[in-house]
DNA sequence: AGTATAGTTGACGTTTACGTAAACGTCATG
DNA sequence: CATGACGTTTACGTAAACGTCAACTATACT
């Protein structure tokens, strides 16, 4: 069944109102791109990689909470330079559940993993900013050499 | 001419000399590409594109102190989930020769806008770290349960 | 002289992360 | 009812960043 125009009556308000609807947020494919700006094919391709699973209404995809909670990781990820597949690693930690005594200890490794990962990055922008700032000095003394004469 | 092993003595003694003689320190492909770990490949790829400018002796790369500070900023880039046109973008800051007003001018804004970036990821890190730290609560508590029993 | 060791230049292959186009289904509106 | 807006699958195309030969060269070792 098709959540169509008709059901959603003024989009506006309605949004409004499903937005405050407590948790059950559902979203189509679309809502989610504009929401993050990016494509749909992106989303179908994540879903392809195992990284999202929308519930299917007919043929149609239906993405809940938690998908938009994943597609959020999956970004954040992407911009600090991690793989699809580095990102996945993350989502299922993320939703894992809740398994024996060794799958939560292994859990517990791997999110040691990702902290250090996540530390030597940011030493690494640390560095970064420093250059940066180095070159900003430079820079700025030149100007005023310059405008001084 | 080849920087052959006979004008290098024994390697062991010369690389401590060299190291401390001065900064006219120079480097072969190899030299770099065990410092990072790469493939000589790799950084001839990373010529190809621009970011590096190793004097030629004969047909050979000859790589300056430069050239392995300019690597190091590559690498943490990559790091970081530069592209190397991005990574480019900031070595030309780093090694920028001091223009005319327009083009410091322009610097300071690009300095700005990598800060820019550089803050975002900050912020991701922040934000994934704090994920984390959620689950990982989560898993030590079932932990705990299953331990408790 | 012969072999080993580094280095060189092509040139083609590979993976990742989508873009793009074709061809089609479903609603709801004029 | 046909037209548009939005969705679907299938399949081929592409840019980035190297990997992987191949074929060659220059020095060093025995």
């Amino acid at each position: 069944m098709w959540l169509g125009k008709e059901e959603m009556g003024l989009s506006n308000l309605d949004e409004s109102i499903e937005q405050s609807s407590l948790k059950s947020n559902t979203y189509t494919i679309s809502d989610l791109a504009k929401e993050y700006d990016i494509t749909p094919r992106a989303i179908r391709f994540y879903e392809d990689q195992g990284l999202l699973r929308p519930v299917r209404e007919g043929r149609q995809r239906v993405f809940s909470e938690g998908d938009n909670v994943r597609l959020r990781l999956i970004l954040r990820g992407k911009r600090l330079g991690f793989s699809l597949a580095e990102a996945k690693e993350i989502i299922e930690l993320y939703d894992m559940d809740s398994g024996d005594e060794r799958q939560l200890v292994y859990f517990l490794e791997k999110i040691e993993q990702q902290r250090l990962n996540l530390q030597r990055q940011q030493q690494d922008i640390k560095a970064i900013l420093q250059e940066l700032k180095r070159v900003e000095k430079r820079v700025k003394r030149e100007l005023q050499e310059i405008r001084h004469k």
